[in-house]
RNA sequence: UCCGCGAUAGCUCAACGGUGGAGCAUCCGGCUGUUAACCGGAGGGUUGUAGGUUCGAAUCCUACUCGCGGAGCCA
């Protein structure tokens, strides 16, 4: 292989002679002087071909490189004439590597439909470049706040048995003779598990729902990271789930500038994601949305226009606490002071960007765990060994899961979230 | 599952009952330290499928297929 230098690293090398590998991005030709927009990955430089300082032929060949043909490129690193801070390439020489015959992403407009079917390819753009590096930034946030807090990674199954919140939701499989596997919707019970071995876990991984949702929100298979704490109460919770979020928003500002100015991100609105959030109770939202004219019965669940009616006036994440016992999910534990409630929250992202993440205080007591599953009609011997953990040792805790590409679609201020994942699985989508 | 919208050139769209167009892309030519470059020319179409109304349908009607985004559900 030819020695390469990095478009990312040539400000390390202005005035030496470097051969360059990678894609052309764009070119532009004439009598005297040609471009070449050259996209390796960690960065574009623009290559100019002189008629003087060309080799072997290289200035007449120039024609032959079309969009994505790719090619290594030799010249000298020097200061871009007119822009303070940018380099470029004095070029010598080329060689081609493939010539690219009807590259189909042109530099014009697309739709949605074209650009996705052509994901593949579409990743080589400059846009969801800049999406999947925050993504990829994000990730590490996650993964660094929850490491230096005293978590032990804990990697959940994706085949389950437990249906965990009912089956019509989940992607089912055939397991060998012991009947259908479910794709798991959560780790939150192998979590829980976790928390009472290790104190502090996250799982952290794909997870998949059967939903026949059509919005801008919504994917078949997403990424989800789920802290579990034992000896934490839901305060605890939402104290944690607050001090997170920040980490992850700090490190995106510190980071990722750049990538957001390609994504034309309004910094501003990122910058006052800030300690504390507000706190408002499920029936304090109510009265809210009352406020503001929407008819509301009490113990309806939110929906997504609920939702951005009661965020729509903070400026940064809302907690909504203590949701009826009715609308939420059964592992959530009842608040002692009224049974009607569940010490669950959810965190509404700003800007309509809806629920970022949902968790609980766990019901710790087994018979009212019990009782919960029997009225939910759910089958009492898949949850045989998740009672196990209210059997043998049982203690207060809590966790919640946030979902990665609803967090990365609010940070990049994306339309739609299929746009926040490498290859999005969608109801109509599954290749590429 | 329900509601709404849509399908026209390779791409993005216009034409809304009377001979299917534009920009971009492609090819040819010109010009330029250019950068979603620009200027001139050329080629490019069974208007999603099937039926119906009409002298005449891309346009109106019906059915179907596919897609979109909203509800529900959720992260």
């Amino acid at each position: 292989m030819k020695d390469r230098v990095e478009v990312r690293s040539l400000k390390d090398h202005v005035g030496e002679e470097v051969t360059l590998g990678g894609w052309c991005y764009n070119s532009r030709g004439s009598k005297n002087v040609k471009f070449l927009q050259l996209r390796d990955g960690s960065g574009t430089v623009q290559c100019v071909f002189g008629g003087n300082s060309a080799q072997n032929n290289a200035f007449e060949r120039f024609d032959e490189i079309t969009q994505e043909t790719s090619l290594y490129v030799t010249g000298v690193v020097v200061k871009h004439p007119k822009k303070e801070g940018v380099y470029e390439i004095d070029a010598r020489d080329f060689e081609i590597i493939q010539v690219a015959v009807d590259y189909p992403i042109t530099p014009k407009e697309h739709g949605i439909d074209f650009l996705f079917d052509r994901r593949h390819l579409h990743l080589r753009s400059s846009r969801p470049h800049a999406i999947i590096r925050v993504r990829h930034r994000i990730i590490k946030a996650i993964r660094d706040y929850f490491d230096s807090h005293g978590f032990t990674l804990l990697d959940s199954p994706i085949l389950t048995a437990n249906a965990g919140e009912g089956t019509s939701t989940l992607f089912a499989t055939d397991y060998f003779d012991l009947g259908k596997a479910f794709l798991a919707q959560t780790g939150q019970l192998y979590g829980e598990a976790g928390a009472m071995a290790f104190g502090k876990v996250y799982t952290f991984g794909p997870t998949f729902r059967a939903e026949k949702s059509k919005t801008r929100r919504h994917l078949t298979e997403f990424w989800m990271v789920e802290p579990e704490v034992a000896f934490m109460d839901l305060d605890g919770d939402m104290n944690l789930a607050e001090d997170f979020i920040c980490y992850v928003v700090e490190c995106i500002l510190a980071d990722c500038r750049e990538d957001l100015a390609t994504l034309e991100r309004d910094i501003a609105k990122l910058e006052s994601v800030r300690k504390p959030f507000p706190r408002v109770t499920y029936t304090e939202a109510v009265e809210i949305l009352r406020r503001k004219g929407r008819e509301f019965e009490w113990g309806d669940d939110f929906g997504a226009p609920d939702e951005t009616m009661v965020s729509e006036d903070f400026d940064r994440p809302v907690i909504i606490t203590h949701y009826p016992t009715v609308i939420k999910a059964f592992y959530m534990k009842r608040d002692p002071d009224n049974p009607k409630v569940v010490k669950a929250m959810d965190v509404i992202a700003p800007e309509g960007y809806g629920e970022i993440i949902g968790g609980s205080q766990r019901e710790d007591d087994i018979d009212l765990l019990r009782e919960r599953i029997e009225h939910e009609k759910l089958p009492m011997e898949v949850f045989e060994w998740y009672l196990d953990l209210r059997r043998y040792g049982s203690v207060p805790h809590a966790g919640f899961g946030m979902g990665l590409e609803r967090m990365v679609a609010w940070l990049c201020g994306l339309e739609h979230i299929r746009e926040a994942i490498p290859f999005p699985r969608t109801l109509a989508r599954l290749t590429p």
